[in-house]
DNA sequence: AACCGTACTGGACGCCTGACCAACATCACA
DNA sequence: TGTGATGTTGGTCAGGCGTCCAGTACGGTT
């Protein structure tokens, strides 16, 4: 059994670890990130990744999950408050938490579109272990939102799923490009506020 | 002066060349597109890309203006047409050359996304030199739908213009993992035509 | 005190990368 | 029939890549 000093040392290791592989693999993409760069941001030896993570793919998975469960613990406490008067209120809430979201973990939709792109192993994992989930568990609440009136009701609803995750998603995604095409910072609270306004109006109407 | 022959077949080893180098950057990033890769693809000797366009960064330069080349060509023959006789129609013009455009060019789309997110030479080039432009050119379209009550008055043009373009490209971009995740291949027209009726929609209303 | 398992270190290895180049093929011209 | 510009070829090269591993440190166990 390892000893406690080291258990927390290396738990510590670990996360400072996998937090800077997630950032290097969402900024520089999978081929981009080398993994002397993810060890010099974590500031510990090269050696250390392999023999926490094993090789490059394994230390991106574990990166990945990190990514996910941090998501889920968001989701889930989004599902348990108590459930909002109607259709229209229950996906302003999902939008409003979607956006915010995204917004502070950019890094996710940039390795989210990185793998959904690429017909590969790692997009497999990616989608039969995290996302597939994830749009099991909203498409219901898309469908009923069909039926009340609130979406389209005669168009598929995969459809609708993907114009508003590209819509809330983009900005944040391409916020190095927005900057410079527009001045505008996305990243800033009053961009973040307005984009919300902006999903929320064009999505849900007037209401 | 070179030959007729030599001319005709050098311009279509270049055309190969870059076809299969804008292919491969879009679909394995710029570091993930070996040369000996897009050299294959072309079947092309290795050399010759040394030989036509240099270093690997002026081949990537030399791939997307010939994609944005193809895209102006649309663009301009989009706006010689005769006006539409109001904003909304004008905008759903727009909005079905965009989806169709995405929908049979999805290199474009991915490219971009992959580019946008980096604050690096690539994507400050690729802003100057193209997006800002046409950025510039849509802009005002935007404002007047705006004015004339067609989109959300009183958001930035700029969250409008993001979301529109990634509720548009999202499904193409991550047509892999759509297909993984829904059985839907966008690809395919009825998807295709599905979400151009998605879009309009959601962003020109029920008229 | 002897031993063990965990955490960590840094150097080395072989492979693959992008870049480079000397030689060669082809054909319009002199 | 040379001559030179253009296009093409395959091999070489240095550097960087992911991976591997022998070795060290150290607290817990016996």
């Amino acid at each position: 059994m390892p000893r406690a000093a080291a258990l927390d040392t290396s738990a510590d290791t670990r996360e400072r670890i996998l937090a800077a592989a997630l950032e290097a693999f969402a900024e520089l993409g999978f081929d981009g990130a080398r993994t002397r760069e993810i060890a010099a941001r974590a500031d510990v030896p090269l050696g250390l990744l392999q023999y926490h993570f094993g090789a490059k793919p394994k230390l991106w998975r574990a990166a990945v999950d990190r990514a996910f469960s941090q998501l889920r613990e968001g989701l889930d406490g989004l599902f348990d408050e108590p459930a909002p008067a109607d259709e229209r209120e229950r996906l302003r809430t999902l939008i409003r938490a979607h956006v915010g979201f995204v917004a502070a973990n950019p890094e996710f939709a940039r390795i989210m579109h990185d793998e959904g792109k690429r017909r590969g192993p790692r997009m497999r994992w990616l989608v039969d272990r995290h996302v597939k989930p994830i749009y099991d568990a909203i498409l219901p609440l898309v469908t009923r939102a069909q039926e009340g009136g609130v979406l389209p009701a005669d168009v598929p609803p995969i459809h609708l799923v993907y114009a508003l995750v590209g819509a809330v998603d983009a900005i944040f995604h391409q916020a190095e490009e927005c900057k410079r095409i527009s001045g505008v910072d996305p990243t800033e609270p009053a961009a973040i506020a307005a984009h919300t306004r902006t999903i929320e109006l064009l999505f849900l109407g007037s209401h």
